[in-house]
DNA sequence: TAAATTACCTATTGACATAGTAGGTAAATA
DNA sequence: TATTTACCTACTATGTCAATAGGTAATTTA
């Protein structure tokens, strides 16, 4: 399961986009508007900034800002880099040890199969797809 | 991510599939073939039991034996009594309490398309169609 | 009828992740 | 200098995951 982590950083690039003056917009305002922890939020924009996603910038009239346009934020690399991985089975996981049963597995084609579509689903849809939503 | 309790039931029906001879299988045997813990499984096949996947028989003799032919075993439905629920973000849980902000939120179509998505791919894949590209 | 085999039952555990909260310091602006 | 804002470390409550432990009940075979 997507957890809040992926799900409060795609609404915060949401907001961020929405609300584009080219000035830097507080934490604080994206956190009233998108009714969610402010303190909460702080350590998963952290990670944002680490990521590249987002800079920030401290002092009155800091705030958090995109770095590129929205249609240019693949939801996949979104949420890659929030989850961790986007595998969606324990062996398929980025840096897991290879399975010793990976070759007579009946299975492992199934995961891998829904894996691939995982991937191709969520990087074929950018921030922008979401906007044009809205 | 998917667990250990999806993944081993359907390693169990292959195995059962896979060794059925109209007898019952002693889950012994399905845990040394398949290498996973034999009291793991026991936790793992009761609830497979209870959700009517397969019958169990005790005494000599006994053990597990499937109730349909493999083509009447969709994935879908197999993950989903294992795992309780398909549903990759939580607001779209079974039981979930509807969120307030549903109507207005921008990324819930996103968790939606994925949530058709994985819905059709594991319930159009069947327990024979595994078995056939083994 | 006794022994062996098997399912079935309740309880417990260690490790980890999730979703936060608390209380600060550093930087920038007015 | 006061205010605003990001940024930092630490803590916590709750729950899930992946088992393990130690039994009882049912059934067959010798």
């Amino acid at each position: 399961m997507i957890s809040t982590r992926g799900r409060y950083a795609i609404r915060v690039l949401l907001d961020l986009a929405e609300h584009n003056t080219g000035a830097f917009i507080p934490l604080k305002d994206i956190a009233e508007r998108q009714d969610i922890s402010k303190k909460y939020l702080e350590i998963i924009v952290k990670d944002m900034v680490a990521g590249g996603l987002i800079v920030g910038a401290s002092g009155k009239g800091g705030g958090y800002r995109l770095v590129r346009p929205p249609e240019e934020y693949t939801i996949g690399a979104v949420l890659e880099l929030m989850e961790g991985s986007l595998a969606t089975v324990a062996c398929l996981m980025d840096g897991a040890a290879p399975c010793p049963r990976a070759g007579e597995c009946e299975t492992l084609p199934l995961w891998a199969e829904y894996d691939r579509l995982t991937h191709d689903f969520f990087y074929g849809k950018t921030l922008g797809d979401l906007l044009k939503k809205g």
